[in-house]
RNA sequence: GCGGGUGUAGCUCAGUUGGUUAGAGCGCUGGCCUGUCACGCCAGAGGCCGCGGGUUCGAGUCCCGUCACUCGCGCCA
């Protein structure tokens, strides 16, 4: 017999009733009747009963041994009675009695309970992980997770793309996120740099001939974390192709991805392929973001002209519009029974959590002369402004509309969370549905407030979009004015699945003509190009076929799917929101030797006096 | 760096208007229990109420500061 198991312990049934089997696991649960003693042993694949009499000599041990022991039992499979059947469990016609005990490992009193799934400080859990890991939602998604890898993968394949393994000490990348360092011991002075992503190494494929690239990629960057954005490192599917329209690359990418959701939707509703195309420009007036959430039944709509009319006396938007600032309305279908606390509730909302001026409303209904406007705000507006108002942003009988002014970045940003928030509290928001669209048409360069410069906008590998007829290059040329240079769209595109974005792509400029000429756009000149991107320009110089590509992020899919508020619930190992592995210690200080041998010294911000 | 929320037993939480010795469930320790499957019953141990300061006759409760966790903003080609 097996030393540690003959079955694992999803495995007996009926057709084993009579055998001598062998199981190991953990201790889940105990049932001490005193003069019977139930134990609940688990392991990955599941539970099965065992019961041991006080006349068996191993009867005290297993009463003494703590929860989350890890036992081997030995002994006969027999039927349960009619009524002590557990309809609830796979194994629960039969049961184990136990003639043997080995103890593997003795568990101490733990830190967190396995058993159940309440929610427990994070902090425990990251630190106490492996603890955390047993317990069935966590250790479900973890599995999730590499079952969406591999389908991910297959379907990839299918489709003729190769694997590839991509280095992760590389160099510096000069756009973009933070990036981690790691020093030279062999080069005093000079550092690695953690890749961001394997951007310029995809590019580089496509120039060394291979066709069709993807990677499932470990990515790093140093940037804060968030709900959807775990600190550090992240992984995505990288995929690159060549001689490919963003036509070729969305009918590439629309069947894994609408595939891998269906595969994993358990009932859901996906989106079919083709999704949706948004551009970036109607994504931000209707939706107030670049990654609109859908499932959310509103659209905004920009209501400034309406605030400057004659007859209008509500002085602090009109300030606002005249003063070059825009105000968006936030549609509130049916919210004709709220009471005025909801409106006191958004508007306290946005100023906390938005830290906005607040949100103006006006609610709807039909009075005698048609539509009327009730509320705080309603009564600076002519009756016709309020009708022609509410028709223009869509609204009617028993709706209402929130007011998000302010600069236009500003106003857009609090319209994107105002309408998100309305979709919350309305409870508008279908947990079952996963709603896909492109966003396209992204801008080349967009206005650095810090800098009082034109920057690129999303990457500066991108190629920028051009008639029939004109090459990337006619129309950077073309651009003679600042205004002309914010127009110029490039094709860029993200994918979005209910308010996140999943991944973003782009045709990727492979011209050095059409290259210098973006980066002097926005900047930067030539010799600046040739160090910074030196791999790449100059390989570019060789023959470079035009190519383009996207990554989807990996964790953000899985996190979508097991419907995980947070991304860490869908990583093994995750660090917490600084940055902290509190299970290993990382970040930790290292001997001085170390620090010598790396040419580095520490030069440390002096500590806070308490 | 900034803003919101949370912090009471190993864990989940309650704790009234500031007023006696801070409670419950789970877990833990001991005892009882032969059909449980969230087993049950009895008893017990376990608290720097995150930390520091202040107001007060009196602070878990009010005020100020600070720390930790978390959500968001900044940041994220």
């Amino acid at each position: 017999m097996h030393a540690f198991r003959t079955h694992n312990c999803n495995e007996l049934r009926d057709k084993h009733v009579g055998e001598t089997v062998r199981l190991s696991g953990w201790v889940h649960r105990k049932r001490d009747h005193g003069g019977l003693l139930f134990v609940d042993l688990r392991d990955h694949f599941g539970l099965t009963q065992c019961v041991i009499e006080p006349e068996n000599e191993h009867f005290e041990i297993l009463e003494r041994l703590r929860v989350e022991s890890v036992i081997t039992v030995t002994g006969k499979v027999v039927d349960r009675l009619a009524d002590a059947k557990n309809k609830n469990l796979p194994t629960g016609d039969i049961e184990l009695v136990i003639s043997e005990i080995d103890v593997q490992s003795r568990a101490e009193e733990l830190p967190l309970p396995v058993f159940g799934e309440p929610d427990y400080p994070e902090d425990i859990r990251l630190k106490y992980r492996y603890l955390d890991l047993r317990r069935q939602k966590l250790h479900n998604n973890i599995i999730l997770r590499g079952q969406v890898i591999n389908s991910i993968r297959t379907r990839m394949i299918e489709q003729g793309f190769n694997e590839f393994q991509t280095p992760i000490l590389t160099a510096s990348s000069p756009e973009g996120a933070r990036d981690f360092l790691v020093p030279s011991r062999l080069n005093p002075g000079k550092f690695y740099a953690l890749p961001q992503a394997p951007q310029q190494f995809k590019q580089l494929l496509m120039v060394s001939g291979f066709d069709k690239y993807f990677q499932i990629a470990p990515c790093f960057r140093d940037e804060d974390a968030r709900a959807d954005r775990s600190p550090g490192e992240f992984y995505q599917l990288d995929m690159e192709m060549s001689y490919a329209t963003q036509e070729d690359i969305f009918a590439v990418i629309e069947p894994v991805m609408a595939g891998v959701f269906e595969e994993f939707a358990d009932g859901r509703e996906v989106t079919p392929a083709p999704f949706p195309r948004i551009p970036y420009k109607e994504s931000m007036l209707k939706y107030g973001s670049d990654k609109p959430d859908l499932r959310i039944n509103i659209t905004c709509s920009d209501v400034s002209k309406f605030f400057i009319e004659d007859g209008v006396e509500f002085k602090a938007f009109q300030g606002i519009v005249k003063g070059g600032g825009t105000v968006r309305a936030i549609p509130a279908p049916n919210t004709k029974d709220k009471p005025r606390s909801f409106f006191d509730k958004m508007n306290g909302w946005a100023q906390r959590e938005m830290q906005a001026p607040g949100l103006g409303y006006i609610r709807f209904e039909n009075g005698e002369n048609g539509l009327e406007g009730k509320g705080p705000i309603a009564k600076f507006f002519p009756a016709d402004v309020l009708q022609r108002m509410a028709a223009h942003a869509g609204v009617g009988d028993g709706d209402a509309l929130f007011f998000a002014a302010g600069k236009e970045t500003d106003a857009v940003k609090l319209t994107g969370a105002a309408r998100t928030e309305v979709g919350r509290q309305l409870d508008m928001i279908d947990e079952n549905v996963f709603k896909f669209c492109w966003i396209v048409d992204f801008p080349m360069f967009e206005w650095d407030e810090d800098n009082k410069k034109i920057d690129f906008s999303h990457n500066p590998f991108s190629m920028p979009q051009s008639p029939e007829g004109m090459s990337g290059l006619d129309v950077l040329q073309a651009a003679d004015t600042d205004e002309k240079i914010l127009d110029i769209l490039a094709y860029q595109y993200d994918i979005v699945c209910n308010g996140i974005e999943l991944s973003s792509g782009a045709v990727r400029n492979h011209r050095p003509d059409i290259m210098y000429k973006a980066f002097e756009m926005a900047g930067y000149d030539q010799a600046t190009v040739d160090t910074e991107f030196a791999g790449m320009i100059t390989a570019f110089k060789y023959g470079a076929p035009p190519h383009g590509g996207i990554a989807p992020g990996i964790d953000r899919i899985v996190m979508l799917l097991a419907g995980a508020q947070n991304i860490r619930e869908v990583i093994v190992f995750p660090m917490n929101g600084r940055a902290q592995d509190l299970m290993m210690n990382a970040p930790a200080e290292v001997p001085s030797k170390s620090l010598r041998e790396l040419h580095l010294r520490l030069d440390l911000p002096k500590e806070k006096m308490p």
